[in-house]
DNA sequence: TTGATAATCTAATGATGATTAGATTATTTC
DNA sequence: GAAATAATCTAATCATCATTAGATTATCAA
């Protein structure tokens, strides 16, 4: 065999999904490449027809993940929402993201780690090869820039509440974080067969930490 | 050289601690045995002195990690402080334990998958190694049971509290997940050097989840 | 059509890294 | 102080991958 019939080849795509599924189960190190390609019926070696690399393979990963929870925050976070139901709907749309792909979700979690530990090629690297390092390099950059702003987001958000005194004045970094890893712990322990949906999950954290930013009654 | 004079030699606690810090830096899969061994002084081959294998240090990391919180836990809990108390001074000794030892923290929120996923032996495996990995699997288990414990003290106190009408009724399984998430998050992102002391953070993240919970004036 | 390009495959290659075997030297026990 | 035991070491072994080389076959553009 070789080239595959047109319906039956995987696009770039359907890679990127397959891997997140892969990675969520074992981890990065210990998921193989052939792992993956099995998962959408190709050989480990097709796979680098697609992607430089296992470290590319990932950080494509990564970007697929926040660039879907990007493209349902921001038009909230750009909205004239009052504050408070800005970050009401911020943390539905968030974790309801979460528990539609765990997978992807977990990946953003766990995997990190694995993106920022990626080695450098040998110094026996060939000019090409160099270049493509320094795109990797770059594309890991832009990822973490991203990830950052989509924080500072809810950071935002949260001070103009208390400027706006609608919320109680709070440490905004240490109240982001806070929220932050009890959405992406959600990642983690949510399963579809669980006892309540995403919408309701999403609907009770965004509860919880609103509560927490009211003002008291004086 | 062989054996070390008595004043080099290490101890199973110190290579317990030493692997939590190298696991912290790189996870486990990518962490090599050489790696560990080489933060205490050892060669890869002496690790296997004081433990069976990678997967049963790993086990053993996470075991001193989680005896660590569940006995600054526990006491809490067995007290007869009200329920706000406790929970207070449960989430404080729980994120304060996170800051102080973040390699730890964060093996307990990474490498848990690993630990999962640690695969059992060949078939061609010989009965004292049958015998080893049933020992692995029953203190994986126990391990497993120990953490479901301390995730259901704070269910049991948040509960108490809601039956006693001091906390406003909120689904007790989701709160916990949102508060353990929030804490779990902490041992990745803190830095010792950061803006503020683990106590302070702990305190805030006190103040959250326990205006969260506060009863609505009516 | 026919050449170029895309998507795959099979079969190496090369490293890396966990684990084991077999010394060697300190401690401890009797 | 011998014998037994503990803690280390060096030097294999053995597997498992990521990655590359070199075909092979489908699709598409001219």
């Amino acid at each position: 065999m070789a080239r595959k019939p047109a319906d039956q080849s995987v696009s770039r795509e359907e890679i990127i999904v397959a891997a997140a599924d892969v990675l969520q189960r074992s981890g990065y190190e210990a998921t193989t490449m052939k792992d993956i390609a099995a998962a959408v019926n190709l050989t480990a070696a097709s796979l680098y027809h697609h992607f430089r690399n296992k470290d590319a393979l990932l950080l494509a990963v990564l970007e697929a993940g926040l660039q879907h929870v990007l493209s349902q925050i921001e038009p909230i976070v750009a909205s004239n929402l009052s504050p408070t139901d800005k970050l009401t709907r911020m943390i539905e749309a968030h974790v309801v993201g979460l528990t539609q792909n765990t997978a992807v979700g977990a990946a953003m979690v766990f995997e990190i780690q694995s993106l920022m530990g990626a080695k450098e090629p040998p110094a026996s690297a060939s000019a090409p090869d160099h270049k493509a390092y320094q795109d990797f390099v770059l594309r890991r950059h832009e990822f973490f820039a991203r990830r950052d702003q989509f924080e500072n987001s809810f950071r935002q958000v949260i001070r103009e509440g208390i400027e706006k005194q609608v919320f109680r004045p709070v440490d905004v970094g240490i109240f982001t974080k806070a929220l932050l890893g009890a959405h992406n712990w959600v990642g983690v322990w949510y399963k579809p067969e669980g006892r309540l949906t995403g919408e309701q999950i999403a609907s009770m954290m965004a509860d919880t930490f609103l509560r927490a930013l009211e003002l008291s009654i004086s």
